[in-house]
DNA sequence: GCAAAGATTTGCT
DNA sequence: GCAAATCTTTGCC
């Protein structure tokens, strides 16, 4: 058991998001996702996210202007924008540039620093809620998987950093940079930035170009905790 | 009011 | 490599 690094860190500047997008994807690889309270509280850093940025990009859920759905994106910077995909996975958005501005960062993968068992432990109990209808049997055999995963797999995806975080649509429209938030981001205090890749969004193939291979989505290349998507992208870059 | 598709993940062929 | 799971939202009738 050894003690989290979660130490070193300050709240999240507010300013930091409320620039160009793509200048706020680059600050928020590496920086703290958090829930609860230090210590006992889970605690990762973001590893990889993805950019939308205005009602012009026809990638975004912004492309059809505001929504009851998507109202948060077009808040002040620094909310969590929400949403529920396929019927079962929730994704977290951070909120960038200035409010009536429609653009956010999709949270896709996160490293686990602390509170790692409280998070497959939320795994279990997210799969648990699904696999219950299938019967005790589905049960066991999703909990034995989830236990089975190293703990760098635990929020290796955006559907599973919600999972592993116990995010839902209660959190639409919450404060990410106020430090009394339950789920909130923080700064970590490191000297060295993470190197970051590039690469085009993932599952947007309905977009037309150029939207569809705008290299938006950012990544840290080589971390055991970026999405399969990332995974495989720097695979074809090795070759 | 209804059909269609989706910023995903998993398992099976 | 492909389809299923699952339900909200959008867009059109």
């Amino acid at each position: 058991m050894s003690d989290p690094q979660i130490a070193g860190t300050r709240p999240f500047p507010r300013r930091l998001l409320a620039t160009d997008t793509e200048a706020a994807a680059r600050s928020l690889i590496g920086a703290r996702l958090v829930r609860g309270r230090n210590p006992a509280g889970r605690v990762g850093r973001i590893v990889e996210v993805e950019a939308y940025i205005g009602e012009e990009d026809l990638a975004s859920h912004a492309r059809f202007g505001r929504t009851t759905r998507n109202a948060a994106m077009f808040g002040p910077p620094g909310v969590a924008y929400v949403y529920l995909v396929y019927g079962m996975y929730h994704c977290l958005n951070v909120v960038t540039e200035a409010e009536r501005q429609a653009a956010a960062l999709l949270v896709r993968a996160v490293e686990p620093i602390g509170g790692g068992e409280e998070m497959r432990a939320a795994r279990v109990r997210w799969a648990g809620d699904r696999a219950v209808r299938h019967g005790k049997a589905a049960e066991e055999r999703a909990r034995s998987q989830i236990e089975a995963l190293p703990e760098d797999r635990l929020a290796s995806g955006p559907g599973l950093v919600c999972a592993a975080f116990s995010i839902d649509r209660a959190a639409d429209g919450i404060d990410l940079c106020d430090p009394e938030s339950d789920l909130r981001l923080e700064l970590a205090d490191e000297d060295d930035p993470l190197p970051v890749e590039t690469g085009p969004r993932a599952g947007i193939d309905y977009a037309p170009d150029p939207w569809r291979s705008r290299p938006w989505r950012f990544f840290v290349p080589g971390n055991a905790s970026i999405s399969s998507v990332s995974l495989r992208s720097r695979r074809q870059v090795a070759l």
